[in-house]
DNA sequence: GATGATTTGTACGTATGTATA
DNA sequence: ATATACATACGTACAAATCAT
């Protein structure tokens, strides 16, 4: 987010790492040995230690003095927290864009909404997932509101190995551009209100579809 | 906030020198030599280090590779980036409040609201303002989302130097209380919509005060 | 419960990149 | 512009605490 552009090898090594945790190669509970994985990077346990305290700030590993750091354990209960803190985020941040983007902004926004219709009629589910990201991202811009827009883009990244599967389900394609459709109309017309709801809607079930996902998981 | 008893020399550090910068000791702009500090400290460069590093992350300093971490520069457009992302955060706590306090927690609020009047009618600030901060914990605490209240609990942390003389302008804690009235109403009758909005207007007058406040000192 | 092995916390030295004369 | 000074990035060594036997 504010890393500067020569990266240096605690950046490279906390990029690394934060990866292999959001992908899963690194499972919640898994201890964080630095002298392994110094010996994984070919580098000293300075830089190791050092992006494990960045990640300890981002939430992604617990700390604790004098013992192993360890990937942390993510709960149903938390992340449902996660979810709805998500939601309601998102749903701040296209009441803020209704309120505050330019013509220009509105416009772009409405552009990609209409450019996912045509992926919809092809149901090319990669190219909608990949268009989606850009269109929640135009709306996170469009708060303009950099401290929200950081909030929530990290909490997405956080959950994006939870949400996966949630186009796979299916008809959630044209349900996803119906939804979209009333977050963009909201925000176009400057409807502050109803872009809050309409976009809390939308998020609030894509929750719905996570729960169902892990209650079949779990049982 | 999620630190163990067992404090290490770096938790120590780190949270020393964010008090000398919230406190405003270390000025925004001001370098934070390592070698310095660990003298300052007596202690090694590592755990100085290192507690720098964690500051990065808190947002509170600025990391450049290979050059002076400096105490992060709040230009004006970014705190008032920072005050509407606070407000925004408010009010939906406010809004969860209202949908998910529980009985004890929304008479608990109530109390509150009514123990503040009495603060009001002696024009006791002092009292008021410490009351104060209770209200809107409790706000924070009804929501039941950890991560939210986190969020906005770190947030309202570093801009409170910047809210200090948010009681003195006249007139100011009965029109507080007032507010305060319409947010504890509408939380307590389970009014989503109606907490939001009101808790949303209540701190953005309270940024107004702000604005006006550094627009003199601007001057 | 005590002892040994493993791992973290801290100190310090060296090299490299940045800023300055 | 080159060189010098200086601060950080990284490596290595040791001490202290935790865990495992």
């Amino acid at each position: 987010m504010a890393q500067s552009s020569k990266q240096t090898q605690t950046d490279k090594l906390a990029a690394d790492i934060a990866d292999s945790i959001l992908s899963g190669v690194l499972a919640p509970g898994a201890r964080l040995d630095e002298h392994g994985l110094a010996e994984r990077y070919a580098v000293s346990r300075t830089p190791v230690r050092e992006a494990i305290r960045s990640l300890a700030a981002m939430g992604l590993v617990e700390l604790r003095p004098r013992r192993s750091a360890v990937v942390a354990e993510i709960t149903p209960e938390k992340l449902e927290t996660m979810f709805v803190a998500m939601g309601e985020l998102e749903a701040t941040c296209a009441r803020l864009s209704a309120l505050s983007m330019t013509p220009i902004e509105r416009r772009r926004l409405q552009n990609q909404h209409e450019r996912m219709g045509a992926l919809v009629e092809t149901d090319d589910v990669a190219g909608f997932v990949e268009a989606n990201v850009t269109f929640h991202g135009l709306i996170y811009a469009g708060s303009h509101n950099t401290i929200l827009a950081d909030m929530v883009i990290r909490l997405r990244r956080r959950l994006d190995p939870y949400r996966r599967a949630q186009f796979r389900s299916p008809g959630r394609l044209p349900r996803s551009q119906a939804e979209h459709d009333l977050v963009v109309q909201a925000i176009v017309s400057g409807n502050a209100a109803g872009a809050h709801a309409a976009m809390l809607d939308h998020v609030s079930l894509v929750e719905d579809t996570f729960v169902s996902l892990t209650a079949t998981r779990a049982a």
